[in-house]
DNA sequence: ATCTAACTTGACTGATTGGTCAAGTTCTCC
DNA sequence: GGAGAACTTGACCAATCAGTCAAGTTAGAT
């Protein structure tokens, strides 16, 4: 939906969304009803319907701009530095941090990453953010500064242990920002320079029950 | 809901039990309505609340049986080996191969790790693993074969790789998951030595917006 | 053979859902 | 001050939901 609005019809749609956010993130967005919504706005169900198409549309709407916001952010973080590894360094370390200021989009990533409406736009989402880091990877690779690896694999191995991390340490433990993000990195690189032989590869052979 | 159940009786639950599985693996828990559950089988209504109280006590009972059947299969496989690492390596490689032969539990974990009303559970489940492979990193540590750190903190830094690289190496790219242990081995036993020196800690001082 | 507990049916209920719309109000621009 | 666009209202709708229940069927135990 694109509509022409005016100053009042731009804070109003501020407002849906940013009720909404809070909502989703607190109940997910399946048990949050448009009613709840605009109940909790004061506002009649009009007002919904005159700024968004659907409830799936506002979600997305919510996931675009934040990814959008994240992404910028982690970009204007590592500008200008020269070191892959700094880098990589850099941009988890601007992710906890954008993510601390945003605990709600945290908790939509997850619904949002297991909705067949929205696990697409995640999984691009999150492939940019990869590729965005396999490059330094590659880069750290061809310095002989990492191990042989294939760099998008590896930049999942970072994304993992970072939303792992983040959930459990941030927003669990309440451990600042700051902290989380040298855990992280501390085991991302690590993690990247790997482990000299595996200690029993194919050594277990078990099949699932 | 407990009840004497006659072979038959057993043998419905079990469908039950399946095909509802399938059907929130697919589409999620809220959107699965009973009605969809039982029209699939063919039964009549009467026949889901004859063997469970309520939809979320079906749910629940999915996810305890599937996290049940987990352990005893990590357990198992990383029984009376001395080595902890190799315990750590074994008790990954049982993971992965076990997810591979459930794949829709490990759409299911995602859901309820998010629902309010199932968090509890799989937060429970998720300490209990940790504390497992803490304990098996303490004593790494204590061999000095492991970097100093929180051993639960590294356990959750290796079940977050774990995770990621099960979701899209195994289930996205389809890879062994002979193959996939391998990646995620090596990954997290070089996360576990840890990298000598952050390279600029603290070194941003970014705040969000 | 019969009794009883296990099992099954499917119509029904009360509540809630996402979304519509005709009508009314407010704002902006000329 | 008036016209039209932007905005708001809330009753309404068809669909769907989780869960109930009285009535009926099946089958193992005695």
């Amino acid at each position: 939906m694109t509509r022409r609005l005016t100053t009042r019809g731009q804070q109003r749609r501020d407002q849906l969304i940013g009720f909404a956010t809070a909502r989703f993130a607190e109940n997910g967005f399946h048990p949050t009803s448009v009613t709840e919504i605009v109940n909790g706005l004061g506002v009649g169900k009009g007002v919904f319907y005159w700024y968004f198409d659907s409830k799936e549309e506002l979600f997305i709407e919510i996931l675009r701009g934040a990814q959008q916001d994240l992404r910028r952010f982690q970009e204007k973080a590592i500008a200008n530095e020269p070191d892959p590894l700094a880098r990589i360094e850099f941009g988890i370390r601007a992710s906890i941090t954008w993510l601390a200021g945003h605990p709600d989009f945290f908790t939509l990533l997850q619904f949002a990453a297991i909705d067949e409406k929205f696990s697409k736009l995640i999984r691009l989402g999150e492939e940019i953010a990869v590729n965005d880091v396999a490059r330094h990877i590659r880069e750290g690779i061809d310095q002989g500064r990492i191990d042989e690896g294939d760099p998008v694999v590896l930049g999942h191995a970072i994304l993992g242990v970072t939303n792992q991390l983040t959930r459990v340490l941030l927003f669990e433990k309440k451990y600042e920002p700051g902290s989380v993000a040298d855990t992280v990195i501390r085991f991302a690189l690590g993690g990247l320079r790997g482990f000299s032989g595996v200690i029993a590869a194919g050594a277990l052979s078990v099949t699932s029950t």
